[in-house]
RNA sequence: UCCUCAGUAGCUCAGUUUGGUAGAGCGCCUGACUGUUAAUCAGGAUGUCGUAGGUUCGAGUCCUACCUGAGGAGCCA
């Protein structure tokens, strides 16, 4: 229980440090933590932080009660604090406005805090990632990832899409080309699933547009900055849509994204001192390269890349930098995608599917295509897979009882922030990272 | 799974080349300072040198194995 106000005399207003604007003059209270402190004899400056953002408090000697300024010599980093005081605009303020202290209340004297003022190395703030948090980059970066899942929400809500969860522990494999986490289902195997998309194409054909919006696991021991197991995508899946559709679809979300998070969180993008204007570019059309042309496009920079391989690292790195806004890349050779991909009325060697790039090496953050509709042209694609028949039953009856053309894609949200935030690793692109070798804290 | 680099104070690191009794900055503790901006100044405490073996009169330093972490590749999105 905390005794609010337990020293002032005054009824005063709760306020958070966003607002402190509107209350020029006004006393208020704050609720919040020591994010720093500087202090001379007869002055103490608290930086305090309550999640919405840092103010400077200024104690004065004889301005406050002695035991209160003798208080706010023993505060350490993180201690949480509960001040009363004036808002006055200051210029001498890092802030612009600063708070003039006249009550202090200690909720909690912090321990020594491990993360200090100065620098500190990867592993350790990996270690510490749940104090890291209350880190300005890393504290911005997480409200930029949380304004894009309210964009991205909003963006398919908003046209006519329903939101359709699905499930997490799946009998099988969706694709059959990734490794998956597996677990004991009550002696029986079940996995992680690594994507919703074979439930969405259940769940189109019933709600026409629909999308799930979920993390996914992939067991792969990948080692890199773009791999994280657990990640977050959005998976819009539209009945009666075709490669072209999806492919609007798909650009119009990004650059939905994009303009959500240039207009609300222009602070937290400063904060983490992006480059806007590459962000200001991101406007349609996109360019839309077919996987040819992008091969062709390697083998003019010297790369040595026969047609028919699947692009590593460094080929997508040259393919991306092309461009200076995301790319769209179709029609791969079918040997590399998956199993449901429809193959192109034009050329059954290639498949009705699109990658999309990002800019500035960021990689891919979208994959997606048109399905293949056709009972049996799906059933020969299982048996070559060498997928077990049985699981996949009732993904064939949506070919049995009104099979329509559709198309769906994943955007992943994880890549697509570490783009945005144009920061080096996904592992700070989502709160809590599971990496190949870490699941700790 | 492979390649490369690293592991020394709470943190970041120097010391390893050339073996000879453990160092700095920050943080922490004490004190000074009425406008600080990673505040500053003076003083102080702090170590199983990743682990286990080996070489040597003597190992943080050289050798071997292992563990942990980071960077990258592959795989993958």
């Amino acid at each position: 229980m905390l005794f609010f106000r337990k020293k002032g005399g005054l009824s005063v207003d709760f306020v958070y440090i966003k607002d402190v604007s509107k209350y020029s003059e006004k006393e208020i209270t704050i609720k919040g933590w020591l994010y720093n402190k500087r202090s001379s004899g007869k002055i103490h400056f608290l930086l305090i932080r309550d999640g919405t953002g840092i103010i400077q408090s200024v104690a004065v000697k004889g301005e406050i009660s002695e035991e209160e300024f003798q208080m706010c010599d023993k505060l350490t980093q993180e201690s949480s604090i509960i001040v009363s005081g004036v808002v006055r605009e200051d210029d001498r303020s890092p802030e612009g406005y600063e708070l003039s202290i006249k009550h202090i209340d200690i909720v909690h004297i912090s321990e020594p805090y491990p993360i200090t003022k100065k620098e500190h190395g990867v592993s350790f703030l990996m270690d510490h990632r749940h104090l890291w948090l209350r880190s300005k980059k890393q504290h911005a970066i997480l409200r930029i990832r949380a304004e894009a899942i309210k964009a991205i929400r909003d963006f398919f809500d908003n046209r006519g899409f329903t939101l359709i969860d699905t499930p997490i522990l799946t009998p099988s494999a969706c694709e059959g080309t990734t490794t998956l986490f597996e677990t004991d289902y009550f002696g029986e195997k079940a996995y992680l699933t690594q994507s919703g998309q074979l439930y969405n194409e259940a769940t189109c054909m019933a709600f026409g547009k629909v999308y799930c919006f979920g993390p996914t696991f992939r067991a792969e021991k990948s080692k890199t900055r773009r791999h994280v197991t657990e990640f977050w995508q959005v998976e819009p899946e539209i009945a009666y849509a075709d490669l072209e559709d999806i492919m609007g679809w798909a650009e119009n979300l990004i650059i939905y994204i994009i303009e959500r998070v240039l207009e609300k969180r222009k602070d937290d993008l400063k904060t983490i001192e992006r480059d806007t204007k590459l962000l200001e570019n991101i406007k349609s059309p996109f360019p839309r390269i077919t996987y040819t042309e992008a091969v062709d496009i390697l083998n003019k920079k010297g790369e040595k890349f026969k047609w028919g391989g699947d692009f590593g690292a460094s080929e997508e790195m040259i393919i991306s930098e092309s461009f200076d806004k995301p790319v769209h890349v179709t029609l791969f050779p079918s040997s590399i995608k998956a199993f449901y991909m429809k193959s192109s009325p034009e050329d059954e060697k290639l498949a009705l599917g699109v990658d999309i790039l990002a800019p500035e090496g960021y990689g891919e953050i979208v994959g997606g295509g048109q399905r293949e509709d056709n009972l049996e042209i799906l059933e020969k694609r299982i048996k070559e897979h060498n997928l077990p028949r049985k699981a996949f039953e009732w993904y064939l009856d949506l070919r049995r009882y009104g099979s329509v053309p559709h198309a769906g894609f994943g955007l992943g949200l994880d890549r697509t922030i570490t783009w945005i935030c144009g920061i080096h690793h996904i592992r700070e692109s989502i709160p809590f990272p599971r990496l190949l070798d870490r699941v700790y804290p």
